[in-house]
DNA sequence: TATAGCCCTATCCCTAAGCATAGGATATTG
DNA sequence: CAATATCCTATGCTTAGGGATAGGGCTATA
């Protein structure tokens, strides 16, 4: 029988979901309610068949809490199943090496054979998220430095105050706003925070 | 048997959660998956005896969505359900005539109690939330001018750019900018957006 | 009618933010 | 080694943001 993990901090949503995916009969289904967590429990107990990761929970993060599940998961399928689903999320997920994106807006039985199909090594994503795929918009990526910037920007923090907390000059923060920016295609910082957060980028 | 509305345009959530709240076999269960659709169901099959409203679905805002809902239901209880749930929001969401506010983190079983408890015309909330209840911390009221500006900045837009969108001088949006911030206790606006989504402020 | 809340405007001021350009200091890697 | 990426700094500039103060007009309501 295939081993699922599923990762989500909701107990309601992951238990109930939990349940639903046992009673299709076909897999052994464990959880975990962090990143964290999730991690120790691949530890533990070996490679799942499929992890599913949930996007907006505790130390969750694009592409990097990605990359250390898949790691740790001797790169066996890892899914990102989110709420907040926005289709230059998706392709980020995909892009980070995600076999497939579940919104979780989609029906009960569909989630049964999205989970079929990746354990049987496919890829899947929902077509709407596909279609608006316009070329060229590249998952940005952002610098160690960046993303420290970025932090400070969502906190509400003026540059001079971002700049006394890394020990930088404040020209140094303006620069790192002007560049993280423009990967973003934000039009200035507050834009800018709200896109990290929508892309799930920046983590307390 | 008691009627039951969840309102949540998760499908996965909403139906996997309909199923087990069923299963306790004291409950009939409909659904809605965003407002406007909740306060159709509502208008159609009359008032139900408890209203679960997930805080994060289209057309959802706190206190506007809420305060819809209690009079579309004749006041009968309508309680809050809520992923990313801040002590502040639940404070805000029974301030404004909540019956309760359910995080999706309890257990299921929990919910289960937590719904007869509610529908015997109790107030729910988990004790974390009311630990937290420090002194004075008042639900800010923003006017609906300063919504509108408030929205502006979530885009990013310029202070500039709000003026010539709502037709009036720019002095003006930076007044309402300076009064909004202060009421959200924000200490400039890219602080407001952030609030401002935390706490379902706002909506597109 | 008086009070209060909201909305709009004006003027003056200072600071923060943002842009451009240029350069120096490290590392890593083909 | 040369190329690349990252990070830091400097100078100079323009515009945007934010604050204080002082009005006027409107509407609802006590």
């Amino acid at each position: 029988m295939k081993k699922i993990l599923i990762a989500d901090d909701h107990d309601l949503v992951r238990e109930t979901l939990a349940d639903y995916i046992r009673n299709a009969g076909e897999f052994s289904v464990d959880q975990a309610s962090s990143l964290d967590e999730c991690l120790d429990q691949i530890h533990q107990n070996g490679a799942y068949d499929l992890v599913l990761l949930d996007f907006t929970m505790p130390g969750m993060t694009l592409p990097d809490g990605l990359l250390h599940t898949l790691e740790a998961n001797s790169n066996h399928p890892v899914a990102i199943i989110s709420g907040t689903a926005s289709p230059e999320t998706a392709r980020r997920a995909l892009a980070s090496g995600a076999a497939g994106f579940l919104p979780k807006t989609i029906a009960p039985e569909t989630l049964i054979s999205a989970v079929r199909h990746l354990l049987s090594g496919g890829i899947y994503t929902p077509q709407q998220f596909l279609e608006s795929e316009k070329g060229g918009d590249h998952a940005p990526h952002l610098t160690p430095r960046e993303l420290d910037v970025l932090r400070g920007i969502c906190e509400g923090k003026a540059n001079k105050e971002i700049a006394r907390d890394l020990e930088v000059q404040e020209v140094t923060i303006k620069l790192h706003v002007k560049t993280l920016s423009r990967k973003l295609q934000a039009r200035n910082r507050t834009h800018a925070a709200m896109i990290a957060r929508d892309m799930n980028l920046i983590w307390p």
